[in-house]
DNA sequence: GTTAGCACTCTGATATACCGAGTGCTAAAT
DNA sequence: ATTTAGCACTCGGTATATCAGAGTGCTAAC
């Protein structure tokens, strides 16, 4: 169990490294005006803080810094209550206020607005495209043997795709196809309906059209297409503008990995809805380790619909970023919901 | 006027340069089995070529770099002529040889192919949408007051939005709308959408559609969103490799750059079709300054389509790029026009 | 329990020497 | 008249030594 002092200790090192990226000594705690101790009081309570395994020595006559157990200590029980500026939530709002076409580009601008609001990069999960349902399909030619056929769910996401269809096939048959598509599918979820196409559409199809197989594989293709989810990004580079990323190297790993985005989609996502926070490894995944991802939740009809990540160094602003992305989290829901009904 | 030797000799500054990234010195030019003359001569050599302008000295003892003009020289009289390799012509193939169900997708993968040959970045830019024909609009409505608009072109590009009626505007009024867009605007180029609306279809609409005005406005937004044309990046990281960008400065400068799409555009295109080569300054652009750009067109029906470009140091391997993007681009068009009739 | 004092440690900056690669010039060789 | 060997000179980069500053840990005094 930590004494009073030790908590106000611990605190005034990981605010004093967050800010400065430097270990802390002890003289610069002891200097701080609500410190009523001497230097060399600090540096017992600080040796006992190390051993407990919340501070740690970059070498032996450098100051402190927080390790990983520090932090999750900091960010579970001293955080002092956020407190975010006037001025940010006016920014918030403002940005917000903005009229938006399409609910992508609200999710798409809030990625911006966050790496702004925090200079850290920000990483959106877009709605799931998977879990909408299927509102209309269609296909409308372009040239002889080439249309685009365009799936619309009911959240008004649209995905489109080029089909080529062998000369054969008679546009009498691809409408026919459309419409027992229509008839047949609309409201099933979007991943059921490569699943659903070849157990009830198929035999339909079989008895009622021409050049039945080419018909299917074209839609089996177009289906198998829908899966992706969306991952946006807002200050990919902000990153580096952090001293821990001096290095080229690393550099180039961490923005070659932000391309990958099924697999940072995988390492943003969370069960639970509200906030997440991890810390370093509890990221459980290396190129992490020794960054912290903060995680909120945005909903639409109390369902969640995608996540708002804050990617920085575990040195990380911790109660300005959770503060932020609790209200921001809920200012978007608020405007889904509003421009939803 | 160079004489036969110095032209040797410049060109194998370039060559090793480029290889090897760092400034060349008499000896080693000397020793090449293909230079029969002392490193003394190719002193005196290099010193009248640094006078006329072709090489240049990072310092005093060290050895001569190409300059801007030297480089240019290079590109327009020594290119040894191209030498694709068969692995590479191969690799072109076969990775263009994947069935794509967009040409946007061929576009896309472009990109990831040319960098991947290159090692440098690749940005290619994508059809103009703007100059393609309107095929058709539809609205498929997806809530009481909602529906997405979709907009066709004959190219295959489909662009959506999710749009807003106020309560009072009745579905057959947006059937009509749809109905005498249609009717009225296929076959328009995407660009001309806008004025034609006002010119022609407002006047149209007010005569039959009720709750003209909401209508109007839905639309001119819409129509206004048409414009932006695509930009694909290829390696964005492949540029932190070379040696030019140790600096974790300058690459935040150029990575920042890249998320600017419409600069990025304006840089890349050329009038001329067919290959460029623009070395360093010659960009006219101070992010470039040290860089080089080529780029080639590929076109449909002999007609301009898109810009292929290769970023990389103005030390780029110039016959390599120039016969590859030569090669590719040719490569590319005929699969278009392939894939388009 | 707290703190002053002091020896000790380690980093980072600065100065110095030195090696190697390369040049430019002169004089000899071809 | 070229070409080349020889040599003094220049400069960057690396290695080494030195030093100041910041910080710790311990002991002894308060």
């Amino acid at each position: 169990m930590l004494t009073e002092r030790q908590l106000s200790i611990l605190k005034a090192i990981v605010d004093d490294y967050v800010t400065n990226a430097e270990p802390v000594g002890s003289r610069t705690i002891s200097k701080r005006s609500d410190m009523s101790f001497s230097p060399a009081t600090i540096r017992n309570e600080m040796s006992d803080l190390e051993e407990m395994g919340f501070l740690e020595k970059p070498h032996s006559s450098a100051g402190r810094i927080p390790s990983q157990k520090g932090y999750r200590y900091y960010v579970d029980h001293l955080l002092s209550p956020a407190q975010l500026s006037v001025n940010d939530m006016q920014d918030i709002r403002s940005q917000l206020a903005v009229k938006f076409h399409e609910s992508e580009q609200i999710i798409q601008h809030s990625a911006k607005i966050l790496s702004q609001l925090t200079s850290y990069t920000s990483i959106v999960l877009g709605p799931e495209v998977f879990e909408s349902k299927l509102k209309q399909i269609q296909m409308i030619p372009i040239s002889k043997d080439k249309a685009v056929c365009i799936v619309v769910t009911d959240s008004g996401h649209v995905e489109n795709q080029t089909v080529q269809f062998p000369e054969s096939v008679e546009a009498a048959d691809v409408e026919k196809v459309v419409n027992i598509l229509n008839e047949k599918l609309q409201g099933v979820p979007i991943y059921q309906l490569q699943s659903r196409l070849s157990q009830e559409i198929a035999s339909v199809l079989k008895q009622h059209v021409n050049r039945y197989e080419t018909m299917y594989s074209v839609l089996r293709d177009v289906f198998a297409e829908q899966k992706q989810e969306k991952v946006y990004y807002g200050g990919k580079t902000n990153i580096l503008s952090q001293p821990e990323f001096h290095d080229v190297k690393r550099v180039r790993a961490i923005l070659n990995l932000f391309e990958e985005d099924s697999l940072m989609s995988r390492q943003i996502r969370t069960d639970n809805t509200g906030l997440t926070i991890r810390i370093g490894e509890e990221n459980d995944f290396k190129p992490f380790d020794d960054l912290s991802l903060v995680t909120a939740t945005y909903t639409l009809g109390g369902k969640y619909i995608g996540t708002l990540g804050i990617l920085g160094p575990t040195r990380m602003e911790y109660p300005r970023v959770i503060s932020l992305l609790d209200h921001f989290s809920k200012d978007m829901s608020k405007l889904l919901n509003r421009s939803s009904d």
